[in-house]
DNA sequence: GTCGCCACGCAACCAATGGTTGCGTGGCGA
DNA sequence: TCGCCACGCAACCATTGGTTGCGTGGCGAC
């Protein structure tokens, strides 16, 4: 019973710097690879390199305007991301609670 | 409000190698490079330098047994993993869910 | 109109990382 | 003691996250 996990939505929201670009258009509505990289401690070359694996993976959708290239996140696909996150979560918790379970059934048999 | 993460914690559960290594340890409670290998798409060899990234952010603990050096996991470290997975999908739900609740009300002030 | 600013894309380059193969060494069982 | 086998180390390769440098094309000011 392995975690079946979407490799590429999961690295997506992987790198630190991603994860913080998502915080910043989630926390803003919309912005671009200048504004993003104002508010980050890389180039605005790199920011647009993520924004293009952030789009290959559908997080966010881009909407031309002017000489402008204006990001949104889609709000359904991080919620995909985010069930991910859960999924995997939960299924480490439920393993670690049997471990735990059976840990203190040793340590009650040992006791009696 | 941006989100507290150890990146090294999390850049450790990212790889998807590895977490199918913490996977393959939490059932069977132990394992080798090498036994680790042979449930993996990957040589002893990498096996190898997962393990030793896993140690060195405490997730996997070695103890030597002869000629083998045996891992398992550190379930309080996995843990403390595992809340921050939690953590961030809880931030992230919270702000989808009050993106969502904007939109209502705007679709609702328009309707009126 | 045209001129200049500025957001962007493209390209070359660099370091770190996840992967490989090859080889030497040291326990343990026959 | 001899051979097997798990391991560590080293060299090497591809991908990726980062940089700098440069060309281009909208848009506002004049």
């Amino acid at each position: 019973m392995s975690i079946a996990v979407d490799d590429d939505l999961w690295s997506a929201i992987g790198d630190p710097t991603r994860r913080r670009m998502l915080d910043l258009l989630l926390a803003d509505g919309a912005g671009t690879a200048t504004t993003l990289s104002d508010n980050l401690p890389v180039t605005r070359q790199a920011v647009a390199k993520h924004l293009v694996v952030l789009d290959r993976v559908g997080l966010v959708h881009v909407t031309p305007e002017g000489r402008e290239r204006r990001y949104r996140v889609d709000e359904v696909q991080l919620a995909r991301a985010v069930a991910q996150l859960a999924d995997v979560g939960s299924a480490w918790d439920a393993r670690l609670q049997r471990i735990k379970r059976i840990a203190e059934a040793i340590e009650r048999s040992q006791k009696k």
